[in-house]
Order: structure tokens, then C-alpha cells, then sequence
DNA sequence: AAAATAGTAGTAATCGTTTTCTATTGCGGA
DNA sequence: TCCGCAATAGAAAACGATTACTACTATTTT
């Protein structure tokens, strides 16, 4: 049951493990041709497995990169996740899993823990917005990647999404149908990207001449229920609640992300008013989900995919950065990219408009 | 730049590794109080974090299991991550995530790279019919939990679900509800659990005396297609376009799992069709969306969270039993559960009707 | 009073790699 | 003929933790 280790080799073929190491490890130190090919049928026959815990203590380095999200079960999440996890693959390195379920100790507790393990890297989409245990980490020699949010940091790296310009092209856009009795919906304001997403539409609105009001923001208070997985859900249903005990009823609906636009739609509908025609609703990420619904959902894109890929990217191009090793370089494909030495590199990603069924025109009164 | 090292430490206090490795890793080798609290103290002031990588070397054991998954941007298999992590994260496990995008190669390349990890356990869906890839990791060792599915194999525990019975309680329930012409639509039958759902649905019909006809079900073959990340949603369309060529039409059609049905639904509505006045439709797995789409989906329940639990419960109890490590036994909430020694554990979860919108009576001729 | 034992601490071996030395060839050029 | 260098290979020293030994007290036990 025990593996096969690279003295068994050695031992097999009879030479030293500083030559197997050599053949397998693809190392340009000369070793006669005859001798290689006994190690190789050698390390086949024998089943040889590298033990990365030994090369890891010797190099330096784990080729594992660390993720830690918020809830897996948001498919923008799952999605971002994917595009980490196939840009990672890409350049043999592997992504270690964190949900921190939204608990900001849990994300440290695993923070501490990864830095343990001696991943490389991190990306996350952190929900502390103190960034100081980030920064602890990165003193630590971890490269960060922070992303769906925007944290000031000179030590860490983001990708991030401009979800000022997101907020106002929703309002922009709903007042452009006409729509003057505007809110938005969202759960609690604690992430800095929801902040300015609310800027965003305060600005929108202004540009409409549409006068600000506080009761212009429904927030469901709900962060801790866990009826459902998907705590949006939730959400979702307490901010209908809301809006239909709210007089006049508002005319349309800006929701803080799809997941909370759906289940605002299910249960208005629910309560009998008919989408668009009654009131308008707009979400945020086109999931693919969101053309599943009835009526299907218009939102402003956030591409999950492509900014999983592209934090990699920007991580991976970082690290090879900090161990020297120019043989790999990794190219981020990004036009704003210009890595900068020794300075945290920002981007973000353009929000656009994806019209769908559940948004109309106003009707004049 | 340098991490801190428990030599450092040593150093800093003036003892040896011996003593802090035995402080701070618990043990119960006694040390004087007052040096005790020196070696904390000095940990805490230099940041230590003790490096995993020397650890399981030494200990051979890296407290990370490994889960390859087929997608996840389907929200059954990101809730079966989540169920396992949770789980694993109880017991002071790791996840290493892998998402084989549906590809027998890169799974196979997954299973080696985990090893090499020494990753303690593995939780797969496999989409290889196969089990020799299987086999030859579980002997070199590694503790493996199959999933989702049903693989032959005395080495291989399995923690699965009863496809037979949930194909036959869908088409039990559409015939009882005076439906005749029932079909199924499902993606190619390269698992076996569509293959045994296909029987369950067959013994299913038969109970009502209902004939068996090959054109009762429909394939959709565009496994390749990757239009959508979501291809259950390409093969939908694929299958709505079979159901809508075919006459007479169908009344009843029992979907390989609710991303399908719910597509199936999207592009048969657009068709015209009324679900469920014209056309009843079922599905399997009970995802969160299958109650946000309009009508909400009837399906048959495969809870996958419960199911990432148990399999993690599973694997976890028997690596602790491999390692010979009774201290921490862990516990699987199963009533079936017995632990027997080398010995494949196999457990399997139980279906449920979950009825909603998308399924009606037949409407008498 | 001698011997066994509990408490305490350090030395050194070990896990499986990688990599730096050190050594031994044989060969071409001076 | 001698020097330097390329080709080749092994010995041994890391990497950072754990742990089996060894060793020295200060008590207990007999």
C-alpha cells in the first residue's frame, strides 16, 4: 500500500534519486539516453506518483491557487468559479474551494488556512470590507486577487466591475421608458459594489429630473434566514412584501442581482400584478437562468465567466512575476493590462444592457 | 519575506523545534507552563503559521479530499459541493475542487494530479462508465466515494440515489393522472442512471398497462454544443424541436432532470403550447429555479445537498479508519449505515414527488 | 537507601523531493 | 603531453514539520 517513492526507482534501476529525479522531472542536466528510458519504463511499471507535499517543501511552491467565495450556490459564483477553475487549469494549477457563507470569520478562518496550505495565490470575493486581514496575508507573501468588489488596497490586485455605471445605466434606462416612480431593491447596503451600484442610480435618476427620496430603497433586512439556499430567495420575498404595501406602488424595479429580481417577479406575480405591464423590473448578471423565467428577465450583464478568467489571469501573471520565472508568462487578455512591478494591478469590466421581457414602456396616463 | 519557521521560533525563545512543535501542536507531551506561554507568545509575534506542506510530509495525511464534479454551473452539482463542503469543513477538511467539464480525459488527468497532492479521499461523479481509473487510485490507497450514479466496483463506496424509482414514480404519476401518451427527454444515455431511470420509467408505464414503443423516448445528441455553459439547455431546445415534429403529440413528458425541463418548458411555451393545459412536464432533481419558472416545475426531488453531506460523512469515516485514528469518529446520518471493514459502503437516497404547476390532469375526449 | 517513575527538554532521524556539490570520464585544442 | 571542458552520475544537503530516542532532574515507591 505504500507509494512508490523516487529511492524505489533509483533502487529498481539501480542509480541515485538525484538522477530519477532528473529523467522524470524533465530536467535539462544530461543523463544517458539508455539510462533515462530504464527510469521512465521503471517509473511506469512501478506506478510512480510524484508526492507533491515533497517537491512543494523543496520548491516553494504548491501550483494551487486558492478561491473563496461567498455561496456556491449563486450560479454567478458557480460560473466565476468556473472560469478561475478552467484558466487555472490551463496553466497546471489547481483551485482549493472556500464557501465562506458569508460569514467574515469563516473567510479568515480559511484565509489563515490556505496560507498554511502554501497556495500561491488567492482569489476572493471577500466579504469583510476591512481589508486589513487581506493585507496581513499579502505581508505574508500571497498574491491577492480581489474581485466582484472594489477594495482599496495598494496590496492587492481586483477585477472588478463598474457597478456605479450599472446603477445608472438601469435607472438611465427605465426612465428612458418613461418610468418616473423608479426604486431599487437590494438586500442590506454592507458591500461597498451595492453602495455604488445606489450611487450609480441616484445619478441616473438625476439625469431624469427624477427627485431623490429615501423611500426610493426597499433593503431586505433577512441576511440571516435560511429557509433557502439561496438567501436572495428570501430576500426577494420580503422586498414584495415591501413594494405591495407601498402606496403608490411603485412603477418599476431596479433589483440588486437577478436572484432577488426573480423572486421579486414570482412573488408580485404571485400577488397578481402582471410584469411588465404593471411594473417594470430590471436585474443585475444575466444568469443564464434569467431568460427561464416568464417574463424573461432584462438585466445589465456581469460576465461571470470572463472575469473568473480573467482574475486568474492577472493572478497567475503575478506570481510567475514573484518567483522569477519568466519560461511561462502568462498573458492577460485585457486591454487596459499593463503590469506594473510591484503595484497593485486594477481592472474592470463594462456592464451591459440585455433587454428581455420584463421591462415596458410606460403607459401614459 | 520569509515565512517564520518553527526553528525561528525555537530560536526566538531559545528551545528547541522539539518543544514548540509540541506546544503549539497540542500535544500532550508535557512542557513547563511558563515556557509553554513564551512559545505561544513568540508564535503570535512572529505570525507563525506552521507550514502543511513539512507537516504531511512527515504525518502523511493532508486533511484535503478532492471533488471532481461534472459542471457546476448546474445548480445540482454547486449544492452537492456545498453539502460536501460543509461537511468537510466540520471535520477540518479542505476541498480541492475539479470540474471535468464533462470529459473523460481531464477526469482521469484530475484523479492522478489529486493523488500527487495526497489528497486523503475522493468525492466523484464520475462520467467515466469505467471503473478501472477508479480502481487503480483506490490502490494506491486513496479512500473514493462515487456519487450520482451507480459504479460496480467492491472497492469504490457509493452514495447514490434510486434513478429506477424516481423514473418509475414520475411516469406512475403522469399515468395516474389519466396521461397516456407519455414520453421521455433526456440527454444521451451514456450514465447509467439515466439508463436506470429509462427502466423505472418503462416499468412505470407497463403498471398502467401502457404499450412500450421506442419512440417514447426522445435523445437529444448535442452533447458537444457549447452554445450555452448550461448544456442541458442546448439539448431543451433540441428536444423541444423532436416533441413538436412528432404526431400525434405527446401529452406528458417526463424530463431527465429540470434544467432540461426547463428549457423543454421555455421553448414549447414559445411555441404556443400551454403547460400544462396541452402538455404536462416533469422533472428531476427539485433545483432552487424549479419553483421560479412559470408554470413551477412538478419534478421528483434528488436532494443533493443531504447527498454531499452523506457522501463526505462516508468518505471521512472511512479514511479515519484507514489512518487507524479513533479519535475523532465521525458520524453518518444514515439509517442504513453500517461500517463494515473493507468493504464498499453503499447508501441510497430515496426519491420524492414534488408536485407543482408544469403537471395537470388529461383532459377527457 | 536503592530503584523505579514522572516531568521536562534537547538531539537527531525521518518524510520525498530538488539541487548543489564533487568526481570521473573522454576529447579537442594548444 | 597537458589543460579545460562537456557529459554523466552519485553523495549529501536542504525544505519544515513530527517524533523516537536519550538524558537529566526530582520525586515516589519498595
Amino acid at each position: 500500500m505504500r507509494r512508490t517513492t523516487l529511492q524505489d526507482i533509483a533502487t529498481y534501476v539501480g542509480t541515485s534519486t538525484a538522477t530519477v529525479s532528473r529523467v522524470l522531472g524533465e530536467s535539462s542536466y544530461p543523463v544517458r539516453a539508455a539510462l533515462k528510458e530504464q527510469i521512465r519504463a521503471a517509473a511506469e511499471q512501478l506506478d510512480y506518483l510524484p508526492n507533491q507535499a515533497g517537491r512543494m517543501l523543496k520548491t516553494r511552491r504548491s501550483r494551487e491557487i486558492g478561491v473563496i467565495v461567498p455561496t456556491i450556490t449563486n450560479p454567478f459564483y458557480a460560473r466565476l468559479l468556473l472560469g478561475i477553475e478552467l484558466e487555472a487549469r490551463r496553466h497546471g494549477y489547481h483551485v482549493l474551494f472556500c464557501d465562506s457563507f458569508r460569514d467574515g470569520i469563516t473567510e479568515r478562518a480559511y484565509i489563515r488556512s490556505l496560507i498554511e496550505k502554501q497556495v500561491d495565490g488567492l482569489v476572493i470575493s471577500s466579504i469583510n470590507e476591512d481589508p486589513r486581514s487581506l493585507e496581513k496575508a499579502s505581508r505574508q507573501g500571497l498574491q491577492i486577487v480581489a474581485i466582484d468588489q472594489n477594495i482599496d488596497s495598494r496590496l492587492i490586485h481586483r477585477v472588478g466591475f463598474d457597478f456605479f455605471r450599472a446603477g445608472l445605466m438601469a435607472a438611465d434606462y427605465l426612465a428612458s421608458l418613461g418610468h418616473r416612480n423608479i426604486v431599487l431593491a437590494t438586500t442590506p447596503l454592507t458591500r461597498r459594489s451595492r453602495r455604488e451600484q445606489l450611487e450609480g442610480f441616484r445619478l441616473g435618476l438625476s439625469r431624469h429630473q427624477i427627485d431623490w427620496t429615501d423611500g426610493r430603497v426597499f433593503i431586505a433586512d433577512n441576511e440571516q434566514e435560511q429557509e433557502s439556499l439561496i438567501y436572495e430567495f428570501s430576500a426577494g420575498r420580503t422586498l414584495a412584501e415591501q413594494v405591495l404595501n407601498t402606496s403608490p406602488r411603485p412603477e418599476a424595479i431596479v433589483a440588486v442581482n437577478d436572484l432577488v429580481a426573480m423572486s421579486l417577479m414570482q412573488h408580485l406575480t404571485a400577488a397578481g400584478l402582471k410584469i411588465p405591464a404593471d411594473l417594470s423590473v430590471i436585474g443585475f448578471d444575466n444568469l443564464d437562468f434569467s431568460e427561464m423565467v416568464t417574463p424573461a428577465l432584462t438585466t445589465i450583464e456581469q460576465p461571470a465567466l470572463e472575469m473568473g478568467r480573467t482574475a486568474c489571469q492577472v493572478l497567475l501573471s503575478q506570481i510567475s512575476d514573484t518567483q522569477l520565472n519568466p519560461s511561462d508568462d502568462i498573458e492577460v487578455n485585457h486591454p487596459v493590462f499593463t503590469a506594473r512591478k510591484s503595484a497593485a494591478i486594477a481592472l474592470t469590466l463594462e456592464p451591459r444592457l440585455v433587454v428581455r421581457q420584463s421591462t415596458a414602456r410606460a403607459v401614459k396616463k
